[in-house]
DNA sequence: CGTTTGTTTGACGTTACTCAAATCTCGTGG
DNA sequence: CCACGAGATTTGAGTAACGTCAAACAAACG
């Protein structure tokens, strides 16, 4: 019945509820889609710097985008990645930022035209607040993980990431406590965005599965055993229901 | 002759080129600033809680304001800060933010009607565009700080830290090479900052200071004595020419 | 002027980085 | 589909850098 673009129709952006593309009407989402360029990545792919000079705009259908910085020493660090839902706007950004966009997984994007973009934003009374809000909580989840990676001790970064984590890739549909989900980030990517070396996550990791805190499946697969011991080493004592229920800080986009 | 407000008269908002209330004319700047609450602030004082509940959408006129966390252990961290012209929007927030929110100096803010504020939004294309600059260079500014975070090398991000606030403080009108400029902050807010520990940065400080890379003068002013070594800690060899003219990363905003 | 709060210095301890080598995984091409 | 190889992970041993603790000093505030 509705008269949407093939690659729109099964595109999360418009299926999902609360994402930008599903509060645009059948002329915005033509017009919009008319100049887009939706792309898959591959894991480690990186987005072309040219791509980002003609569709600086980038809406996130699915997947992770990393923003790597590499340090002169060789070094590289994540300092913050992008989620399903995330609407990104490069201009203005700077331009060793732009370099650093990679698929950290599997992802799909959609390059917007900036010109169709601006004017839904100027028409589109809610297609502006969900754009406005996907910044907001980009930001936030930033100064969330600035503040994660000020802490000292490395155990607490590596449960704080399972915690988070753990709400965003949700597998099962078990209400309040989720056991099992996946994380498909390689550990030098993990090491890249808490500030740590592999080595240091292995032994992390390893640490967590002997103090049977989780166990590690095949296929990138987490169970949360005790999960009280794992909140508190992410949350500390006193923040250890935090995680018992939906962690809001880092969805709050969505929630709205 | 023109007829604003006497509180707006001579606020930054309002009188430097670019930021929010520079843009809007005499009946939005009369609407706006009859639901807003000027406020001025000591260093370390905080924005109270119920402050930011009745007007969560904050104007900094002048000064710094900080995202302060405190873990549970009693350490306490600096995730970000705002600078003159950011407008903040704390709708959505996590609470725990909202809480952490103080003055790292002297600082005048402007809490704005959430519903002026988004009415003039949706009709002044000048100001939807400030705002949405402001938030974009607030998320860059602390992509960039989770960069410098995860180095490992204390000595690094303190050059860091002083190379990029040397570009927003500046004291003379010196073009090309600022050499003087006033650092405000306390060592232990600077310390939270970078993830350090008080004593680190005071050896840092001394260690510069001895190498005569800086000097540093009565009334927490700094001079820069041998900036190409300091730009070669703060950004590696192929790095040190970004010092050398206004580093463009931290005022996006301003620049445009 | 006294009290509080922040800074500096030193000695010591611990955590996470470094380096190196073995093992495992995954993507690729045959 | 299997075999191969590059790249990722794991493990261990040694070490450097930063945190911790404590005490003296300085600065800010009322």
């Amino acid at each position: 019945m509705s008269d949407i673009p093939p690659q729109c129709q099964f595109c999360a952006l418009h299926q999902h509820n609360g994402f930008f593309c599903s509060v645009l009407n059948d002329s915005e989402i033509n017009r919009l889609s008319a100049h887009s360029r939706p792309t898959k990545l591959k894991r480690g792919e990186p987005i072309r710097a040219t791509m980002i000079e003609s569709w600086p705009v980038i809406g996130i259908c699915e997947g992770i985008i990393g923003v790597r910085r590499v340090h002169p020493d060789g070094r590289g660090t994540i300092a913050a990645f992008f989620i399903d839902g995330d609407i990104v706007d490069l201009r203005g950004a700077p331009e060793n930022m732009a370099d650093g966009l990679s698929a950290l997984a599997e992802t799909s994007i959609c390059h917007l035209s900036p010109g169709a973009f601006d004017e839904i934003l100027s028409t589109n009374p809610d297609a502006r607040m969900i754009a406005w809000k996907s910044l907001q909580a980009q930001s936030f989840r930033v100064i969330e993980h600035s503040a994660e990676l000020a802490k000292k001790q490395a155990m607490e970064k590596i449960a704080w990431f399972i915690a988070e984590f753990r709400s965003l890739h949700r597998v099962d549909g078990t209400r309040g406590s989720i056991r099992f989900f996946r994380m498909p980030f390689r550990h030098v990517d993990l090491a890249d965005y808490l500030g740590l070396q592999p080595e240091t996550i292995s032994r992390g990791f390893r640490s967590l599965r002997d103090r049977k805190v989780i166990r590690m499946l095949p296929d990138s697969m987490i169970e949360i055993v005790d999960p009280d011991a794992l909140f508190t080493m992410a949350y500390g004592p006193e923040g250890a229901h935090r995680g018992g229920q939906d962690q809001a800080s880092i969805r709050v986009l969505k929630a709205s």
